[in-house]
DNA sequence: ATGAAAGCGCTAACAC
DNA sequence: GTGTTAGCGCTTTCAT
């Protein structure tokens, strides 16, 4: 059992017969103490059980080693990955996290920041689909660096690291289009949100017009991001008359595959499928789905290691970095 | 563009000509505080764009209003629903979670309680599967209140939230054993973890037992926690002639089932299969995975709520929750 | 109902 | 190499 709280730095320096100053050189790893006072300093630490009060210091220097991460839902496999990236960075550099669900409401992404804010946060990273118009105003105006991971700001304003999601979903289109599929739904999420929308769309009309293919609106569908909304809008897919669909989600693909496989479809023979984000549910199904890769734990690491950066006061050459993105080939696509 | 950090209470004070305890008071919500000055420090306020910093107030009150939460790992989606359901409750007692990931090894675990007890969190909660003895010396030796969420300590020295895990597994037994089966195969973690090995262990003696079964140890499967650990147990599964199987992590189960199924066993029909975690894996395979049936949100939810007593010093009449589990009936298993 | 003043535990000049 | 001295921005008695 060891002691309960108590210990001061002021404590330390008493027993030592040094003053707080010294002791504060020695916990901070500062070079001016002579080699035989830092010693006994440090047996004393050891003998009182002193341990640093992280919030006196954090008042005192104007830095907390604390980072804010804000996400969408901690339970949704593809950001908790990010997630994993940037808190092992965070570690690496002895940051930690404060973390906050926002279920992508700009109201709750609004108090997130503005909380971590009057926390003392040393930096932000901030994930998330839409980023409305008050929350990149928010972000703006926080004494703090803030970086996006899988996530775009309209404006390209703020720092961001992500995949180049227009041209991921064209490539996957292509692969479709390649294999003779020309009524190719695509399955998006709302679609006034950039990634899971806008973006998408873009990347998906673009491989319409290079095939020369009419973009047909009735192909475009927006869904809550689950696997039973995969099932019920593989039915309204399937009327369509579309032999192919590109999905924003892995759940709602997984959906659409098994309702269709229920339904007397073979994937992928009769029905091509590739969703995105490459997670676990892609993997564990049989057929496995064929999927954009997304160096998921990248984007994290690489978002985090920039807010280091940028929290150091380092310059930084590219704010706005794109990873590489691959297509990974399995059981939802010929070929 | 909002206001750039700067506001202090002092500036309100100030700007209002009244004191700075006057300040304090409106923003704590204190009553003595007649109604027109309290609009004028609440105008002032708004003016000024003044944010209370929180390190300080936490160094003046010595209550950081966040709490901790120790966890095995963020991707794990079993982990991360107990986490949501800890950070939900969290922020409706208007708390913020410093997240720190383990991996379950010791050392990080003990690392990172000894971590947030240096940054002074209200409270901590702590999920993981073993508690090494060092680990228990050092929650227990920390100035905060401990909850643990879908964990025990074999002393059961610490308030904890769980379901009946021996309970859940012997029932688990009993539906295979009622199947017909007496080759029933167990695959579990690490046979010295309390609850992913020992706890569940005794379960399915227990339910042997009762049933006048032999406990035959070449059942006895020990892997690592994903899909491909499944995909390689399986055979050795099959080797024994085994025709059930539970296991301890869903993705382990679907590894089974999909090996077995690759190689012309039958599921349910040639071998049943029951998993612990009720996790979306469960849900989203061919055939769905029977499973014990966790309240995983609950959990997590309960333990925050019991943390948030702790911390505010009422006492608690029960500190060992056993929260009610299921048998969650589907694809793997007769009936 | 309001103000004065003493800290909370530490860092960071600045002296010596 | 070490000590002195101000704060950091706030809460909290204790007066009034």
């Amino acid at each position: 059992m060891q002691k309960k709280n108590s210990a001061t730095i002021y404590d330390v320096a008493h027993r030592v017969g040094v003053s707080l100053a010294t002791v504060s050189r020695v916990v901070n790893g500062n070079s001016n103490v002579r080699d035989s006072t830092k010693r006994k300093v440090l047996d004393a630490i050891e003998e009182l059980g002193y341990h640093p009060n992280a919030v006196a210091r954090g008042l005192a220097s104007k830095k907390t080693t604390t980072i804010g991460v804000v996400m969408p839902d901690i339970t949704d496999v593809y950001y908790s990955e990010l997630a994993r990236g940037i808190d092992d960075v965070a570690n690496m550099y002895h940051y930690d996290v404060l973390l906050t669900n926002t279920d992508e409401d700009p109201v709750r992404e609004t108090m997130a920041v503005n909380n971590l804010a009057s926390k003392q946060v040393d930096g932000i990273i901030f994930m998330g689909n839409e980023l409305d118009h008050e929350v990149v105003n928010t972000i703006s105006g926080v004494n703090a660096p803030v970086v996006l991971a899988g996530s775009v700001d309209s404006e390209k304003k703020l720092p961001s690291v992500n995949i180049d999601y227009v041209e991921a979903i064209k490539e996957a289109m292509e692969a479709v289009i390649k294999n003779g599929h020309d009524r190719v739904a695509i399955v998006t999420g709302p679609v006034e949100h950039a990634i899971n929308g806008m973006h998408r769309l873009v990347g998906y009309k673009k491989a319409l017009e290079e095939a020369q293919i009419e973009f047909d609106d009735s192909l475009l569908f927006s869904t809550h991001q689950d696997y039973a909304a995969g099932l019920q809008v593989a039915e309204k897919i399937l009327a369509t008359g579309a032999t192919a669909a590109i999905t924003y989600d892995d759940e709602v693909a997984v959906g659409i595959m098994n309702y269709l496989r229920d339904h007397g479809k073979k994937v992928p023979e009769d029905f091509e499928i590739i969703t995105s984000n490459d997670t676990k549910f892609t993997i564990i199904t049989r057929p496995q789905v064929t999927s954009i890769g997304q160096p998921k734990y990248d984007i994290g690491a690489v978002a985090m290691r920039m807010l280091t950066k940028l929290m150091n006061n380092e310059t930084i050459e590219l704010t706005q970095v794109k990873l590489p993105h691959t297509l990974e080939r399995r059981g939802t696509t010929l070929n």
